[in-house]
DNA sequence: AGCACGCCGACT
DNA sequence: GTCGGCGTGCTC
């Protein structure tokens, strides 16, 4: 018998029962002091004859009213652990609804009495009256329909895969009465839409959403109906791939090239990779979509060439655009050309000015919150610094603070400089806020033909920190309320505006030089769905007569990444940056780890991490993996905590795996010797995002 | 992670 | 003289 467990402790406890219990039972036992839930994990073991090294105590009261876990799901569970070096306890307790830990068995019992039959799946209004489908789409779901494993189904923004993934689980459910899908998106602001188009079409009883911004209550409730089988279709984030559904015959898997997929703190999981192996467990299929794939997920569905085998994944593409405008055209200017400390340029100005005239919408992007990155002193040089990170505060003008966005520390602006009394200090760079302003400012005279004031609008982190403002600023939006739309790239995922037909990125270049190989990856990624965003309603282009454009300000006009993206040629930027990655031995041609560390001085935490590779040497498999020097993060020191990493690479991923097993006890007795004292915590990242 | 035990500063 | 700070250690 076995409970969950935390980091030191042994992945599995034992504990005596009277009564076998079947593996997969929810149970509560004692641990220290307290009561606990946990789950059976392996059958119970007679001790019949055995001198017990230990006094085992007790199990507690089991949770019967609910069905065990299924050895599916504890497969995925104990695989998740394995893979992300974490214990089987930490990854089974997340994965389970916080209020089933507090809950007695009557009030289970109580709950469960609810609700405990599968009615059969609606049909709704909106199923009767389906739309013909494209021969793309047609041809997609035939394939699906007709083969097993993993697919990936690549179709640009507005190419219908949303109604490909509908369909699918409509066939499913169809066919099967048993059957139940999983439908994953990255973020929770991109749940409730889809939700309704499912409940739309197959009822509200058949769907239920899991997130982690629904009440426990809720959470509870959605994880039961999926566990019992209630529930045909799981709508959810990253946490629903651990989800209890015991009749999964399909995931979806949307935008899975989104980098939100991988958790990055606690157990650092994929639930992307997790989702293409949980199908794959339990012989279900695997749809993966996106406009602009995951190189890993790319690379994976790659047609057989010569010598090479090709792929394990289906590859499905849909480029064509239904309901919807042409891909918009791409307009690179060449900020070079423009004249010194230009923000927008005088075309793109131009362009923006003829959108309000004929009473279109735009919308610009910049990835930075706040007025300006920095303030600083003329005189002295002084600079916005935070005292407790290696990183400079932002000034956020509308409240006159400067905030660090790593540690959270914020200021009142100083009138004056704080080390030199200058008054006069400036802010460097510009943010949201700023853009903002310069836009109001731009357009202060120009007038829409009733007369009536040009509309700017700003939507970012800070705009919606309120509970249902992004919902409301989003509603202003569509209500064509407003001219020019402002905002960081939570704006470039989802929503379909229909009134916008201009999208531009005004100063994107940081990603093209960043040391993370990954950025431009990220970046073509985010410019292909900003680009979507715009002309997503052909009949409203027709009416205006318009043409969708997507504006790029770049100083490196002629840069491949831009080039590519002026052809919406997805294929050959992935092509090259594959051949880039191949020549530099990095994913997915090879596999990585991170092993980090903090610690109050920096010398401390690198010392902890060398140390920890000289242990590595005489572990089996280290000779096929490569461990480099440590190095201070990108962001040395967060809240006055240093931070120090070390990168741990392999072209086969079953070495790295086996030198990470086999490093996690010495890492562990490693933290008790003199040299592991000033280490506030350690861990490691399988396959990371950003290193 | 909790929740103990355990040894040093400002309060009834 | 105690209340309480969080450092270190244990939980089948």
């Amino acid at each position: 018998m076995q409970t969950p467990a935390h980091a030191a402790l042994g992945d599995l406890l034992s504990y005596a029962g009277t009564e076998p219990l079947v593996p997969g039972t929810l149970v509560r036992v004692p641990l220290g002091k307290r009561e606990v839930l946990g789950v059976v994990w392996n059958e119970p073991v007679s001790l019949e004859g055995a001198e017990p090294d230990m006094a085992l105590k007790p199990v507690g009261a089991a949770l019967d009213a609910l069905a065990p876990l299924g050895e599916a799901w504890r497969d995925l569970v104990a695989f998740a652990g394995r893979y992300y070096q974490r214990s089987i306890g930490e990854i089974a307790l997340a994965a389970l609804p916080p209020q089933l830990r507090d809950l007695t068995t009557t009030q289970l019992a109580r709950r469960l009495k609810r609700k405990t039959t599968a009615g059969p799946v609606a049909q709704t209004a909106e199923s009767a009256n389906l739309i013909a489908l494209s021969e793309e789409q047609t041809a997609a779901l035939a394939r699906i329909e007709a083969e097993t494993g993993t697919f990936l189904l690549v179709g640009s923004t507005g190419s219908g895969k949303t109604e490909v993934y509908l369909r699918c689980v409509a066939d499913l459910l169809a066919r099967d009465p048993e059957a139940q899908a999983l439908v994953m998106v990255p973020e929770i602001n991109l749940t409730p839409q889809l939700e309704a188009r499912f409940k739309a079409r197959f009822g509200d009883e058949a769907v239920v959403s899991l997130h982690s911004g629904m009440t426990n209550p809720q959470r509870l409730a959605s994880w039961l109906a999926a566990h019992s089988g209630v529930a045909r279709i799981v709508l959810g984030t990253r946490m629903a791939v651990f989800a209890s559904i015991p009749g999964l015959k399909l995931i979806v898997v949307d935008e899975e090239h989104d980098p939100s997929y991988k958790q990055q703190e606690g157990a650092r999981y994929s639930a992307r990779d997790l989702a293409v192996w949980r199908g794959q467990r339990e012989k279900a299929k695997v749809i993966l979509g996106s406009a602009t794939p995951s190189l890993e997920s790319w690379h994976q569905s790659r047609p057989a060439e010569g010598e090479d085998p090709g792929g394990r994944y289906v590859r499905l593409a849909m480029p064509s655009r239904i309901g919807a405008g042409e891909l918009p055209a791409v307009r690179v200017v060449d900020m070079t050309q423009q004249p010194g400390k230009t923000v927008l340029s005088a075309p793109l100005l131009d362009a923006i000015g003829q959108r309000i005239a004929r009473g279109e919408q735009s919308m610009i992007f910049l990835n930075r919150r706040g007025y300006a990155p920095v303030l600083a002193c003329g005189d002295c040089g002084w600079k916005s610094e935070c005292p407790h990170c290696s990183a400079y505060r932002v000034f956020h003008k509308i409240d006159r603070t400067l905030r660090c966005h790593h540690c959270g520390f914020t200021e009142r602006v100083p009138r004056a400089c704080p080390a030199c009394g200058n008054p006069d200090i400036a802010p460097v760079g510009r943010g949201t806020e700023r853009l903002e302003e310069h836009l109001a400012e731009l357009f202060a005279g120009v007038k829409h033909a009733d007369g009536s004031a040009v509309r700017i609008a700003r939507i970012d982190a800070d705009s919606t920190k309120k509970q249902g403002s992004l919902e409301s600023q989003l509603a202003a939006v569509h209500a064509g309320e407003v001219d020019v739309l402002v905002g960081t790239q939570m704006i470039a995922k989802g929503h379909d505006f229909r009134r916008i037909t201009l999208v531009a990125a005004v100063n994107p270049d940081g990603a093209l030089f960043s040391s993370d190989f990954r950025a431009p990856e990220r970046l073509f990624s985010l410019l292909m769905q900003s680009a979507g965003r715009a002309g997503r309603d052909a009949a409203y282009l027709a009416a205006q007569g318009a043409r969708a454009e997507m504006w790029i300000q770049t100083h490196h006009a002629q840069h491949p990444l831009f080039m590519a993206l002026r052809r919406h040629d997805y294929t050959s930027f992935a092509a090259q940056q594959l051949e880039e990655r191949q020549a530099a031995g990095m994913p997915p041609f090879a596999f990585q780890a991170l092993l980090r560390a903090d610690a109050r001085e920096q010398s401390v935490a690198q010392g902890f991490l060398n140390l920890a590779a000289d242990k590595a040497e005489a572990l089996p498999g280290a000779d096929l993996v490569t461990r480099y020097p440590a190095v201070p993060l990108a962001i040395q020191r967060v809240a006055n905590v240093e931070r120090a990493q070390m990168l741990i690479e392999s072209p086969s991923r079953a070495a790295l795996q086996r030198l990470l097993a086999a490093w996690q006890p010495l890492l562990h007795e490693l933290r008790r010797t003199p040299e592991g004292k000033g280490v506030i915590r350690w861990l490691v990242d399988v396959d990371p995002h950003s290193i």
